[in-house]
DNA sequence: GGCGGCGGCTGGAACGATCCAAAATAGCAT
DNA sequence: ATGCTATTTTGGATCGTTCCAGCCGCCGCC
């Protein structure tokens, strides 16, 4: 039994229920004026046959699709799987299927993926990582489908996030009532798009507010594996400086902060506090139990699919809209007052 | 611009470029027998009228889709969000796209997946969980779509996995070899599926074979977060019975196991070691280290996405086949020769 | 000069549904 | 019976492609 066995056709199923094509249409569409009898007849015949509509069928002569394409940079990165997830989740509980177009930050992938999507006919693309080339993203879906940025941000689609800025001042504030004066930021080089410079600002502001001096870091190099030393150096030399807490725009910059801590022998909490940025899954491990800010990821998603569906079915028009959500602190272990 | 343009089509194009529609349809599918001069002109109008393939109306003609059905149970599960990214790429890297299912282990939600698929015509159904209620999903897809079984099982399908038994086997010498002697394994009860089975097997040999006493746990009950006590005493109590190392059937379970540890003062690897398996990211970690075995995620979401594109191209047929990976063993801080 | 062959191009049928207008049937009162 | 309305049912057009058979015109050959 290799061989995939053809599938039964609307026409099969009306010869089999001697009605007419019409009338089983009818029938799966669940339209109102179909005889009790019939209906009964027409949904044995469907039974029989194990007749599945063809949507590619339905969707051509309808002129619309269920098709949520969603482009996402990295789908192994917990952070963004939960996402997916939660996205796929939403996305099917209100009618619609996702299709996910792994980009891995690579500008070809990207347009590649959208232009297959705009062949699939999506009827909206979600973005859950900032594109590559927001430019050329722009020229092949605007005006063709309409966009939500989920966590990311440009000016021509709606925009659901977390509130950043706010949730950096509720992580800096926390450093600051634990009694820290010296607090860095530590931006996370990967994501150098409006999350992170929101969380700057948050940060910014609560330093100004409290009369503190700001000290904004990034990794000389990224996160590559092979420079550990070079990190551990850089660390070490931040911590000369008395720093003596660190607020890192994301958990995975915050987890490999913890790492280098662990390597040049710095205690943390007790020498060095940490915050993170999400609270992904790793965060909550014993061993990490990493302070940080909670996004309200199935929130975000519903939110974000919400929003799609309203404009695919135009119950949302006009210009793009932002909707932000509330953060949350999540205390854990890596925050502490400073040993002075 | 919030209205979504009307999509160009072949007729469009034709008339832009003064030909028929027969000849646009040659130009876009890149068939010979036209001439360098009209190519050129069809070419100008599409870029002109920003033309883009219908491809739901090209599959309805051509009977038979590139969409390849992907069912997962937790694609916020890093293994598996992993996996399911390599297979995206593999998908697309071959012409397919991937459609994911999420099932959260719901009976319901696994049909109506795969109904869902059926109906999108998907070439083929990629399970990378074992399905819930293996019984409907064979129902609904044999016969219409090939199957393939990646890290898990079921006799209707072809199947890619992990040499799970020898990998035990190489898990359980690494214990043996350090001078362990009492090693239980422990089973994780969310997957009591064929690679569990295997596992214990491959656990179970290595033990006969070294004349050792197998003892086979399993959570009494499942890590749901909130009875944290219990697992402490169950381990305690194995613990008492002169264990000084354990094999895990997975990597959750045993980072588990280690929180356990950690939390009754148990010390790793000097008082118990652990083995865990698959590698996932988090085993990684610097603060977690856990030796376990390595799944070569890549390798095997090609092989499966390699073998689908097989079936579905008819290079493949006859009975089901069964592709088996090499593992390895990665061996870091969390196992070490028993402390007497 | 007629004819076969061939490269290039085209029209029509098909794919499997939806949806509308029109036809058929039923029900009911006159 | 007849007419009128309400309920069911139906045929046909349509969506945007692919693909096949056939047409047209040109070239070279005998």
């Amino acid at each position: 039994m290799t061989a995939v066995a053809k599938h039964a056709t609307i026409f099969d199923v009306a010869r089999e229920a001697g009605v007419s094509k019409s009338t089983v249409s009818n029938v799966i569409r669940g339209a109102r004026g179909v005889a009790p009898g019939t209906r009964v007849r027409v949904q044995e015949a469907i039974e029989q046959l194990g007749y599945r509509p063809n949507v590619l069928a339905r969707q051509l002569v309808q002129q619309r699709t269920t098709t949520l394409g969603v482009v996402v940079g990295d789908l192994g990165n917990p952070f963004y799987a939960e996402m997916a997830k939660q996205i796929e989740r939403a996305a099917v509980s209100r009618g619609y299927r996702a299709m996910f177009c792994n980009t891995q930050g690579d500008e070809e992938a990207e347009s590649l993926g959208l232009e297959s999507l705009m062949q699939y006919r999506a009827a909206g693309v979600l973005f859950l990582s900032h594109p590559t080339d927001l430019g050329r993203a722009r020229s092949i879906v605007e005006g063709r489908a309409p966009a939500v940025f989920l966590t990311c941000f440009a000016e021509w689609g709606d925009v659901v996030a977390g509130d950043d800025e706010a949730g950096a001042e509720l992580a800096t504030q926390h450093l600051v009532e634990l009694g820290h004066r010296r607090i860095a930021y530590f931006a996370d080089p990967i994501v150098e798009d409006a999350a992170d410079r929101e969380r700057q600002a948050g940060y910014t502001r609560v330093m100004q507010r409290t009369q503190l001096e700001a000290t904004v870091f990034h990794w000389d190099r990224p996160p590559g594996e092979l420079d550990r030393d070079a990190r551990d150096k850089q660390l070490d030399g931040i911590l000369r400086n008395h720093i003596t807490a660190v607020f890192s725009s994301n958990d995975y910059g915050a987890i490999e902060l913890l790492e280098c801590a662990d390597r040049l022998g710095v205690k943390v909490p007790e020498d060095l506090s940490i915050v993170g940025f999400d609270d992904v899954v790793m965060a909550g491990l014993a061993r990490i139990n990493l302070t940080t800010i909670r996004q309200p990821q199935p929130e975000l998603a519903g939110m974000a699919v919400e929003m799609m569906a309203a404009r695919v079915e135009g119950e949302l028009e006009g210009p793009p809209q932002r909707r932000t959500l509330k953060l949350d602190l999540v205390v854990r272990g890596s925050t502490a007052p400073p040993a002075g």
